[in-house]
DNA sequence: GCGGTCCGATTGTCCGGACATACGGATTGA
DNA sequence: TCAATCCGTATGTCCGGACAATCGGACCGC
């Protein structure tokens, strides 16, 4: 019939996910159409020499993804939508790069500064104890986009002024063996201050987005608090949801 | 030790979503309290009289919701963080009455138009063929909150004002049986004109946050595409996410 | 004191089977 | 012709076990 399934045993990468990664590739290739029907799990599993719960476990992953539907009684399909990308813990700079932008970064404050209330609440520390503070303008096309200020607390990384115009934050934090997990973000709008205007090349009162964003590692720390302001006509948030089952 | 943990086997609702459950509750209510092992699973399934693929699998579905962090060789602890929900498709409506504001609707435009280019490629219907047209006010308080509006396909649901007025839409397609399954979302901001200013209390030119939204079922099937605008002083975005692993 | 090695603990992966449950079409009956 | 019932099919749930991979601490040697 269809499609060219294959697992080897002799790889360390576990079974299910070398199923899922070839279902997923087949999807996107178009080798499985949407609508159709994936073929039974038992019959699967026999052809490709594996027990049915290794099957389920790839298959479930592709659900969890928002790619597969199943429906019991009638089969397992390829969901009809073009489902690119659920909703990711996303830096702006992986994001501006991946569309091709060359983001720059300029770093306009790198300092040590005491927590205010908001601040040491954020990142559970004590209030007035010295935290990071990061000012920095994202451009893209020589024009700025985006201000970002950022705190972090004490000793979790050095903020070398050079690699923060070369990467982004996320990536230096994951290169220190951060592991980012979780984060709790509210978007909205307001009028730039003269500030804010003079900052980004607006007028004073134009409208900006604006994102606030605490973010956590895997034990639940809060590893980075930061409000974000982008201008509208250059930045939009667009994502993927899923609905929990 | 400590949890009270028990499974009732007559109960149609599975085993491992009851376990789950109860872990959920425990750690809402601080039972369970963050950074705490779990203990080991094989223990845990002896103790309900459960195997330990069940038992996992109530584990993992609190590690999907971030509630849980498993690490081999120790154990699964409960996350530190105030982790409440992670994103949903939520509707407004529900949004609202969650947060005990008493929404009120009101239904400034119901009926049938032929389709723009842009709602037709994002319903997949042809281009000037009918689809419902619905543009709603959301108010709390008596004040103007939000101005949506939405296209629909025909034959998909028979809009009545009065619902629309009494309930939220999605609320409606669920009543229907349509499975809401995913949506593409981009939120912005822009400058209000004066009938948008007009609408909802504000100046020209004030900020508006804006979000456009297509939603879709489990087949894949455009059952919604919308265009809304809220203002910036009465609503924002709220929203948890999670790393995907 | 310091570093490397060993080892227990715990989760990760995988198997093969069993029965329950729900969907959809075919069959049957009015 | 239409509606209710039956039944095959596929997924949903659950079991009990096996071995591998990894983490962290204890132990040991230098």
């Amino acid at each position: 019939m269809s499609l060219d399934l294959s697992v080897d045993r002799g790889s360390p990468v576990p079974l299910y996910f070398q199923l899922s990664q070839q279902l997923e590739v087949a999807i996107e290739h178009g080798a499985l159409t949407p609508g159709s029907l994936l073929g039974n799990e038992i019959e699967l599993a026999a052809r490709l020499g594996l027990s049915r719960p290794t099957v389920r476990q790839a298959i479930q992953s592709l659900v969890d993804k928002g790619l597969l539907v199943r429906r019991r009684g009638v089969g397992t399909q390829v969901v009809h939508s073009k489902v690119r990308r659920p909703l990711e813990l996303s830096s702006l700079f992986d994001d501006l790069e991946a569309a091709g932008q060359r983001p720059a970064t300029k770093v306009l404050v790198n300092t040590v500064v005491p927590a205010t209330a908001e601040v040491a609440a954020a990142l559970s520390v004590a209030e007035d104890s010295d935290v990071h503070r990061v000012e920095r303008l994202r451009l893209t096309h020589g024009e700025p986009m985006a201000y970002m200020c950022n705190y972090l607390p004490p000793g979790l990384l050095d903020l070398d002024t050079g690699q923060l115009e070369a990467t982004g934050l996320y990536r230096l934090m994951r290169a220190v063996g951060i592991t980012l997990h979780s984060a709790r973000q509210t978007i909205g709008a307001r009028a730039a201050t003269a500030d804010e205007a003079d900052r980004l090349g607006e007028d004073e009162g134009a409208p900006l987005l604006t994102m606030e964003r605490a973010t956590f590692d895997d034990t639940g720390r809060a590893v980075e608090f930061g409000t974000h302001t982008y201008r509208p006509s250059r930045y939009s948030f667009e994502f993927q949801l899923l609905v929990r089952s």
